[in-house]
DNA sequence: ACGGCTGATACCCGCCGGGTATCAGGCCGT
DNA sequence: ACGGCCTGATACCCGGCGGGTATCAGCCGT
C-alpha cells in the first residue's frame, strides 16, 4: 500500500479544520476541485470514509477525527525533522537556549558567563518563553537546551541536569495581614479572602476551577501582581515579580522546585555538552534556600499552585 | 519553504542505510539517476549537505545522521497514522489485544470470558508477543490494548489499569541445593554457580554483561529452562515455564510485579473502554501471592533480573 | 593506460497535480 | 413551486515532475 503523502495530510488537515472544501482550498492557495480530488483519493487509498459531505459543508467521521490527530502530529514530526537537520548542518550555528521570561536572571547571567569560558562552546541565542513553552520548542527542534523546573514542567524524554534546588515563597502586598508572618503553609495561602491565586491553563488549554483570575501570559500575571489583585507562589529566587510594595514569605510545605537544564538526548552534540557542562559548573555556587522544616517533598508530587516566574 | 515529502524521506533512508546509490535504487525498485536527483533536490531544499559522495559510495554527514534518525521516526509516525485511521474506520473490526506469549493463560482466559459478557464489546484478536514488543505495537497502532507488566515494561504515555499484583519466584531444578529453601533473596539467586541467569537484550539491542547465556526469544529461553541451564526469576503466576522437575521458590526482595492493561489514551474508543472495564472486573478475583516480608518495592525501582514469562 | 566502479548529467515520456468550466443536489426566500 | 445559491463532484486541459535509458565524469587498482 502506498504511503501517506505529506501534501495529502496538509490538505486533509485544512479540510478537517475548516470543515469546508472551499475555504480549505482558499487557505491552501489552490482551487477547490483538486482538493476534493485529493481527499477522495486519500479516502480511496485508505479504504475509509474520512468526511461526511453535506449541503452545508463537511463533518468528520470517527476515522477522520483519528486521522486529524495523527496527521497533525505527523506534520509536526516532519517539520521538526527538517528544522533539526538544517540546524545540524550548520556547525557554527548558535545554540538556542529556551528559558522562561521571568526566570532568575542571575542564574541565566552566570550561565552565559560560564559558557563563554567553556572551550568548544558555540554562541548562545537566548529564547524567552511563556510558561510551559520550552518542552515544545525542544521537541520541535527549535531549541537545543531549555531551563525548566521540576516538578512544574513535563520533563519526560529529556536528558536533565539539576542546577539548583529551592523552596517557594508567597508574594503578597506588604499591607496584607499575612505579610508579617515569617512562614506560611499552602493551606493558609490557597484561600486568602480577596487575594485569590491566579489560574494557569492546563496542558489541554482548559482552566482549573477556582475564584482566581485566568491568565495565560507572563505579562498578564505581572499586571495582576503589580495591582495586588492576585497572590503568587514562586521559587524563592524568582524575584522578577517582586515590586517594592510586596513581601515574600516562605511557604514551608510547597514542593521544592529544582531548576534543571534539559535537552533531547538524541541531539546531544558537543556544543550541547559544553553548555550543559558549563551549567553543571554553577551547581552549588548559588545561595541555597534552606528547606522548610517539613522537609523535602517527593519528586512528582504534583504542581505547585503557581508556576515559577 | 516546502515540506519534506514522504517519498524523499523513503529515498533518503534507503541511501543512508545502503550508503550506495545503486543498491538503494535497486532496493527502492527505481533506477539510480532519479534517486540521485531526488537526494540532490532534498539537499538543495534543506540547504544542507546530507551525504559525502565518494568513489566507493557515500558516507553520512552529521546532518545526514540527524535526518536518518528523524526520517525513520517520521515514516513510522506516518505508517502508524495510516494504520490507526484504517482501523478507526472499521467499526466492526476486532480489537487487538497484545500479550506476552508466556503470560498467565489463566488471566487471559478469564479476561476473554469477561469481555464476551460485556455489553458493547467487540470481538478480540489476541496477538502473542515477544518480550517488550507490546509497547511498539501499541504505539504503532497495530494493537488496541496490551497486557504489560510494571516495572518491567515501559509504560510511558499509556493509560493503564492495574489488574494484578504478585511477587516473583525463582525457578530452579528440583535437585538443586537451593530448591529445598522456602524463600530466597535476589543476592542469593543472582550468583548461583553453574546456573547463571539468562541475559535479555536491552532496548538498544545490546546485552548486559554477565555469565548467563544470551537469549532474545521466549522459545530460546524455554529450551534453556527445560534443560536446566538457566535460572529464572518470574512472577509467581507465570508457571508456563515450569516443568515437573522444576521448583518455584519465592524471592522475597524481588520487586512486586503488577500486571496492567495498557492503551494509548488518544485511541480510547468505546470498544477499548469495554475491554478495560471487563479487565477491571477481574481485579481481586485472582489469588494474590502474599507479599514478601520485606514489603512492597516502590514503583519504578528498576527491572527485576528477568522479565516475567 | 585502461577497465570498472562510483555518482552526475542529458534527454524523453507519461502521469498526476493543478487550473477553469460546468454539473448535481439540497435549502431557502420569494 | 420555482429559481437562485450554496455546497461538493465531474470533465477536461496543461505543465511540471517523477521515472526511464543513454551517457558522461572522476577515481581507483591492476
Amino acid at each position: 500500500m502506498h504511503d501517506l503523502e505529506t501534501r495529502e495530510l496538509r490538505y486533509f488537515v485544512a479540510v478537517a479544520e475548516e470543515l469546508h472544501f472551499g475555504r480549505a482550498a482558499a487557505r491552501l492557495g489552490i482551487a477547490q476541485p483538486p482538493l476534493s480530488r485529493a481527499i477522495g483519493r486519500l479516502e480511496r487509498r485508505l479504504g475509509v470514509r474520512l468526511l461526511d459531505r453535506d449541503r452545508r459543508g463537511a463533518t468528520l467521521t470517527d476515522a477522520g477525527r483519528v486521522l486529524l490527530r495523527e496527521a497533525r502530529t505527523a506534520l509536526d514530526v516532519l517539520a521538526a525533522a527538517a528544522r533539526r537537520t538544517q540546524r545540524a548542518g550548520d556547525a557554527t550555528r548558535p545554540l538556542v537556549l529556551a528559558t522562561k521570561a521571568g526566570a532568575s536572571y542571575e542564574l541565566l547571567h552566570r550561565l552565559l558567563g560560564a559558557v563563554a569560558g567553556e572551550p568548544g562552546a558555540a554562541p548562545i541565542d537566548v529564547l524567552l518563553c511563556e510558561v510551559g513553552e520550552q518542552a515544545g520548542l525542544l521537541r520541535g527542534g527549535r531549541a537545543d537546551v531549555a531551563i525548566m523546573h521540576r516538578p512544574v514542567d513535563d520533563l519526560a524524554g529529556f536528558g536533565t541536569e539539576d542546577l539548583h534546588v529551592e523552596g517557594q515563597v508567597a508574594l503578597l502586598p506588604a499591607a496584607h495581614p499575612l505579610a508579617s508572618r515569617d512562614r506560611l503553609t499552602l493551606a493558609e495561602v490557597s484561600d486568602v479572602p480577596g487575594l485569590p491565586i491566579a489560574r494557569w491553563p492546563r496542558l489541554d488549554g482548559s482552566y482549573p476551577d477556582g475564584p482566581g483570575p485566568e491568565v495565560h501570559t507572563q505579562s498578564q500575571l505581572a499586571q495582576l501582581v503589580a495591582l495586588g489583585r492576585t497572590l503568587l507562589v514562586i521559587p524563592a529566587s524568582s524575584r522578577a515579580w517582586q515590586w517594592p510594595e510586596h513581601v515574600a514569605v516562605p511557604v514551608v510545605d510547597a514542593p521544592q522546585v529544582t531548576t534543571v537544564a534539559a535537552w533531547r538526548p538524541e541531539a546531544h552534540s558537543p556544543q550541547v555538552a559544553a553548555l550543559v557542562r558549563a551549567a553543571m559548573g554553577l551547581r552549588g555556587s548559588a545561595a541555597r534556600t534552606p528547606p522548610g522544616p517539613v522537609g523535602s517533598v517527593p519528586e512528582g508530587a504534583g504542581n505547585p499552585v503557581a508556576p515559577p516566574g
